[in-house]
DNA sequence: AAGAGCTTGTGAACGGGAGAACAAAATCCG
DNA sequence: CGGATTTTGTTCTCCCGTTCACAAGCTCTT
């Protein structure tokens, strides 16, 4: 949410239009997608793509595609497109995927166990690196080929292991508690799917996971769709829509 | 991403601004928020609330939140502020959550079992109505206490009940094929899990949730983070910078 | 070598959402 | 009963992101 550096427009008269070095966050989030249709691309074999392939495989608008990658700079060739494998080292290398991230996973219940256990990570750029709980019992089981440390531990393994991510599973109530030991470790990203809103110091990013909250927005659609579908036209009030639709299910 | 019914502003000279029942896509997705921590207030004992300690309970700006729920009604008191349990029945019910949405889920594979066996579905207005599988071996498992069905059955299945919100949790060349048969089965809301991007008629609602994608981005806050932190003042090329970085992990 | 045909990169217009600020309403208190 | 206090609902302004539209630049053909 909130941004860590100063990427706003520079105040000082130097008007180096050139934009400094402000990728926007609409297009930073964009990124990984053009990243992941590249990388299918370059599977296949192909060898440039334009800017509308592009958009038909990821979804995006050609136009904002093209300005979203101007922002790392011309890698394009007018007439012909983008490299697909230049362009995706080119992205790579500005998310930091030409290195790779170590995580760590705290709270190793059904989610936690699911994400330890998903080979994904790896060919995406991350790696599970520790994975811990404060329930003693699950101590020592493994998934994914590493074992569950307790959470006492956790200082010791952020540090030997040089984690900045950590991905929070544990129950809601925990979530606080569990960040704040995460952020005193030296974790300065936190991946958070307990629907709890955790609060951090400056500095430390949070993104969060809620399915409850997708689902809530997809039924909030739905209920519309149901109402407009059980009648004709929709020049009535909604009011009235809305009752009707919850009172006959 | 696209909205479903045309929600814009009426082209026609009635300029009955107020308001006539657009909720703005960013407040939709806020009101879940919302009406978690309404929930956590009433479950406590907690009468009345104040824009502000919902400010502060939901991270929200307290301006932002009041106009959020001004688009509702006004369902405040002006010098007391909202009473907890009435505006939580109000956002539940915009969202239509006075009911329960019978959903199915697509891919037992680590994490459709994972969400199959989540509690947490029940209590926020969603249930588990069926789970999908085309793998043969898996059918007759159970999660949840709901038992897995084969792909073939869908179809019956989503009629007989009554399910319009799909889960897709399959591998990613089967999310578009799987979002083919949902759509044809009847579904018109999709969460899908997949990393892939899937193309749906008009009318049907698709909510990505892609771990990868979040955490691809907390990694290039976290590459900045890194750079700006090993060297004093940021007035360096940031090629330079993150040349640097990616080399000394 | 020059023109035709694409495709990129970007300037400009536009729309929506965020936040500050304030007037209107309700309660509290003397 | 009236003024002080609190808090909502709303207006206004600003900023970010999206989209259109087109000149600039590259390749291919003739
Ligand atoms: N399972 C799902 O599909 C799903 C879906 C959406 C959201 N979530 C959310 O994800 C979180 C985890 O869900 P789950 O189903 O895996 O829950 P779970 O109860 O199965 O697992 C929670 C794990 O966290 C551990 N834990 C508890 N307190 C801890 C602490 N203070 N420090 C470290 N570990 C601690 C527990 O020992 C347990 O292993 C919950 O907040 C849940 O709401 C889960
Ligand atoms: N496991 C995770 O933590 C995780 C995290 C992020 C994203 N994902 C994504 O979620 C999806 C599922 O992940 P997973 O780890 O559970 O994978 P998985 O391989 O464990 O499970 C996939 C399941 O889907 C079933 N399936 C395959 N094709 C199907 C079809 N055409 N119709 C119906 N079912 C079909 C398989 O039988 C299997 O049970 C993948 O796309 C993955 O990239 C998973």
């Amino acid at each position: 949410m909130k941004p860590v550096s100063n990427h706003g427009p520079d105040p000082s008269g130097s008007s180096e239009d050139r934009a400094g070095r402000g990728i926007p966050e609409a297009t930073v989030a964009r990124l990984p997608i053009y990243l992941r249709a590249l990388t299918l691309l370059a599977e296949r074999g192909v060898a440039t793509a334009s800017s509308e392939d592009l958009a038909a495989t990821t979804g995006v608008n050609s136009a904002k595609l093209r300005k979203d990658l101007s922002y790392l700079g011309s890698y394009g060739t007018r007439g012909v497109g983008y490299d697909v494998e230049y362009l995706r080292y080119q992205i790579a290398r500005e998310i930091g995927l030409t290195q790779d991230w170590p995580v760590v996973i705290i709270g190793l219940g059904n989610l936690g166990q699911a994400l330890a256990n998903y080979a994904g990570f790896g060919t995406r750029g991350f790696r599970v690196a520790a994975l811990v709980d404060n329930d003693r019992a699950r101590v020592g089981e493994m998934y994914g080929g590493v074992g569950v440390r307790h959470l006492d531990e956790l200082d010791e393994l952020v540090r030997e292991r040089d984690v900045s991510i950590g991905v929070l599973t544990t129950p809601a109530a925990a979530a606080q508690p569990v960040a704040d030991r995460l952020v005193r470790a030296g974790v300065t990203s936190i991946l958070n799917f307990a629907p709890a809103v955790i609060s951090v110091p400056a500095g430390v990013d949070v993104r969060k996971v809620d399915l409850s909250i997708e689902l809530q927005i997809l039924a909030y659609h739905e209920l519309r769709k149901q109402v407009a579908g059980s009648m004709g036209a929709a020049t009535l009030d909604l009011d009235d829509m809305v009752a009707r639709a919850v009172g006959s299910p």
